[in-house]
DNA sequence: CTGACATTCAAGCCAATACTTGAATGAGGA
DNA sequence: TCCTCATTCAAGTATTGGCTTGAATGTCAG
């Protein structure tokens, strides 16, 4: 991705199999800098600009304790791409009832008490 | 994206904002590169390099009738795109129950839920 | 205060990408 | 056949993005 395209956008953030493996590490637990490096071969330059990027895509917010910064998924835009995602294949699929059923499913988790 | 990631997968192929155009002019008809063309000021061989990409990554696939190629779109990796990225963004809104619903029905993959 | 740790900043390098122009391939029509 | 249209191929260029190293910032522990 080089001229016209951007990282700072969403999809191009998640474009990066390091930035989609942080994104899946920081599922439901916040985590430092240095948490986030291990296992990676990379330095932690590396991950922190990493994390810029997905900062500014609005894919992480990160809370500043002492010297440690944990940061933490934000899924609302990692909604968009699903919801963008799901439209066009549905739309090809012609099952568009199957989009609506999603949608609806979604909506229903928000409000259910019990199953 | 340069060094590790890469365009032929199917994350790589969508942060392009002239891929996703094209995608979603693919939405249900299938089109000739030059109509592609139209509207982008683009020329026809940048569209059809996209194509190529879009192509590897299995997003799209071609139908050759004399001198044109219509491309139409494969939705199917458009479907683990949106798996993904609503997998994610479930698991931070702590609907993990939901998650494991989604992941048996699709797979049952392996879930990790390190601590 | 001083030292060690955690994170970011600043250059700088290399590879890959998006695009262009010009030529090549291939199919249809006169 | 010959010419034209539709598409791709082949360089070539500029820009971007990922990563590293080395230094700067800031914070806790002694």
């Amino acid at each position: 991705m080089a001229r016209g395209s951007a990282a700072h956008d969403v999809f191009g953030a998640i474009a990066d199999p390091t930035r989609r493996r942080i994104l899946e590490r920081l599922g439901n637990t916040e985590r430092s800098v240095n948490e986030l490096t291990a296992g990676t071969g990379l330095t932690t330059s590396a991950i922190s600009l990493h994390l810029q990027v997905l900062l500014r895509a609005g894919l992480v917010s990160r809370r500043v304790a002492g010297r440690h910064r944990f940061y933490r998924l934000d899924p609302a835009p990692l909604r968009d791409v699903a919801d963008w995602a799901a439209q066009l294949s549905a739309f090809w699929a012609h099952n568009l009832d199957r989009l609506q059923q999603l949608a609806e499913e979604k909506d229903a988790s928000s409000n259910r008490t019990e199953d």
